[in-house]
RNA sequence: GUGGGUAUAGCUCAGUAGGUUAGAGCACCAGAUUGUGGAUCUGGGGGUCGUCGGUUCGAGCCCGAUUAUCCACCCCA
C-alpha cells in the first residue's frame, strides 16, 4: 500500500462505526468531572521544547528518547506534547489561574505522542483523560483524585482493575532514602545489569523498576521508601489509607511504583489490570509539590493523574463490556417514483428542523433497496411516499424494530413526528 | 534500541508434495413476475498473493533483503 494512503506508525484511526464508543466515553468522564468539582482545560498539542525538559526531567526516557521535537520556521525548538501535565502547569502559570483562588481543578481530553515502539496498548498517538489538582497540599485532595478515577471506572464497568500506591517521600526525606538505597545496591553491584549500574549512580530508585531478573529479586530486599519517609510524608500516607478506607477503595501498597517523570513526590498510584497484555497500566499519578515552583511559580502543592482511553476501551472490549449503539437514523423517507422527488426532500428537510435524524436515498434506487439501506442504518422508522401518499395526503409509518404499520396520518412533519414520539 | 511471529479480495482466513485461468465465508452490487427491510436462493464485480531480488523448466509456497503489522523487553497511558 502506498504510503499516501497509510497512516503512520503507531497511530489509529477511529472508524465512523467506533465513535460512539469514543462519545459514551467522553460523555461519562464529562459527567464524573463534573461530580467532581473539574472544569476542562484546552492547551496546543505542541509546545516549547524546553517545557518538558524542565517539567518532565532531563534524565527520564519519555524526554531523552521519545520527544517528536523538531526546529520550526522561526527556529524554535518545538515538541509534539508527550504528556499532559507540563502543559496544564504552564498553562496554569501563563494565565495566572490561581489569581481567582486555590484550589484549581481542571481537566482534560488530549492526545499525547511519543516515539515508541508500538504494541499491545501502546501508541505513539494516544489519548490521555487527565486530572490537575493545583493548590492542596492536603491528603484529601490525593483520595479525591482516586476516588474520581475510581468513580468512572466503575460507571465504565471495568472490573479486575488494582489500585496500586506509594509514596516516594519528599526533598526532606527522600536523601536519607537514595543513600540507603544506594548502600543497598553498592552491596550488590555485581549482580546488577549494565542499565542499571547506571542507574545506580543516575537514580537508583529507578532499579526497583527493573524487569531484569537479577535485578528484581536484589530489588525485592531493598529499602523501601515507605519505611524511610519523615514524619510530615508519613502522616500524609496514613491519612490518604485512612480515606480510602473510609470510602471502601481497595488498594496495595506497592513499593515498586516509582514513576517514570522525575516530577513526583509523596503519592504516586496507578490502576492496573491483567487483560490487555503487557501494558496493563490505565491510570497513573500522584503528587507534585515542587512542580509549579520550579517552572516558576509560587510553591503550589499539586497532584494529578494521566488515564489512557485506548487501554480503558482495550479493558472494555477485552471484559466484554458493551456500549449500546445510539440509533443512527429515527426516521427514513422511501420515496417511489421521480414525482415524488421533491415532496420527499421537503419532508426530510421539515422533519430534521422537528429534531429528528431523517434521511432519504439520493442514488435513485428502487424501493426495495430503499427499505433494505433504511434497515441496515439502523433506521427505527420508515415513511414510505409514492403517487398515492401524495394524491390522498396520507401515509403510514412502519416501525421497522416491532415490524408493524401505524393507521394512515397526515403526510405532513408534525403528524409523522408525532407519531414517532 | 533489542528479540520473536505474521504478510493471499474491503474484513476473517484456506491454498494440500513448488505444476494450467488463486479459493471460501462475510461485506458490497444486481436479480428471484416491476409499491416495501432483516431469511433463503441465483448471478456479479473485486486480488500485480506487501515490495525488490535470488533458486528453479516453473514460486502464493523455497532463500535473501526491505517495508508494514502483531507480540514481548525497555518505558509508559
Amino acid at each position: 500500500m502506498s504510503l499516501t494512503v497509510k497512516r503512520p506508525r503507531g497511530t489509529a484511526d477511529m472508524l465512523p462505526s467506533d465513535a460512539y464508543k469514543w462519545h459514551y466515553l467522553e460523555d461519562q468522564i464529562r459527567a464524573t468531572a463534573r461530580e467532581f468539582g473539574f472544569l476542562e482545560t484546552r492547551f496546543p498539542t505542541f509546545e516549547h521544547t524546553e517545557l518538558f525538559l524542565r517539567a518532565v526531567g532531563d534524565t527520564t526516557d519519555v524526554v531523552q528518547k521519545e520527544m517528536y521535537t523538531f526546529t520550526d520556521k522561526g527556529d524554535r525548538s518545538i515538541t509534539l506534547r508527550p504528556e499532559g501535565t507540563a502543559s496544564v502547569v504552564r498553562s496554569y502559570l501563563e494565565n495566572s489561574m490561581y489569581a481567582g483562588g486555590l484550589p484549581v481543578k481542571v481537566y482534560y481530553l488530549a492526545p499525547n505522542f511519543r516515539y515508541e515502539k508500538p504494541q499491545a496498548g501502546r501508541l505513539r498517538e494516544h489519548h490521555q483523560f487527565g486530572v490537575e489538582y493545583f493548590g492542596s497540599y492536603g491528603a484529601s485532595a490525593d483520595a479525591e483524585v482516586i476516588m474520581l478515577l475510581h468513580r468512572l471506572l466503575g460507571r465504565l464497568g471495568i472490573r479486575d482493575i488494582e489500585l496500586r500506591i506509594n509514596s516516594i517521600g519528599c526533598p526532606a526525606c527522600r536523601p536519607g532514602y537514595q543513600s540507603a538505597l544506594r548502600q543497598y545496591f553498592e552491596s550488590k553491584e555485581d549482580r546488577l545489569c549494565g542499565t542499571c549500574h547506571d542507574r545506580l549512580k543516575l537514580n537508583p530508585m529507578r532499579i526497583l523498576d527493573c524487569k531484569n531478573a537479577s535485578c528484581g529479586e536484589i530489588a525485592g530486599g531493598a529499602p523501601r521508601t515507605i519505611d524511610h519517609l519523615c514524619p510530615e510524608c508519613e502522616e500524609h500516607m496514613r491519612k490518604l489509607t485512612g480515606y480510602l478506607d473510609a470510602v471502601g477503595i481497595s488498594f496495595s501498597i506497592d513499593s515498586g511504583i516509582v514513576r517514570g517523570l522525575d516530577y513526583y513526590t509523596r503519592t504516586v498510584f496507578e490502576f492496573v489490570t491483567t487483560t490487555i497484555g503487557a501494558q496493563g497500566t490505565v491510570c497513573g499519578g500522584g503528587r507534585y509539590d515542587s512542580l509549579i515552583e520550579e517552572l516558576g511559580g509560587q510553591p503550589t502543592g499539586g497532584l494529578g493523574f494521566g488515564c489512557g482511553l485506548e487501554r480503558l476501551l482495550m479493558v472494555m472490549e477485552t471484559q466484554g463490556i458493551e456500549i449500546e449503539r445510539p440509533p443512527q437514523c429515527d426516521v427514513f423517507v422511501a420515496g417511489l417514483g421521480d414525482d415524488v422527488d421533491i415532496p420527499v426532500q421537503k419532508l426530510v428537510h421539515e422533519l430534521r428542523l422537528l429534531g429528528l435524524a431523517a434521511e432519504r436515498d439520493t442514488l435513485g434506487r428502487s424501493l426495495k433497496v430503499q427499505m433494505k439501506y433504511a434497515d441496515k442504518i439502523g433506521a427505527r422508522y420508515c415513511v414510505v411516499i409514492g403517487d398515492a401518499e401524495i394524491q390522498i395526503g396520507s401515509a403510514v409509518v412502519k416501525n421497522m424494530t416491532a415490524r408493524t404499520e401505524s393507521e394512515p396520518i397526515p403526510l405532513d412533519a408534525p403528524s409523522i413526528a408525532a407519531e414517532i414520539k
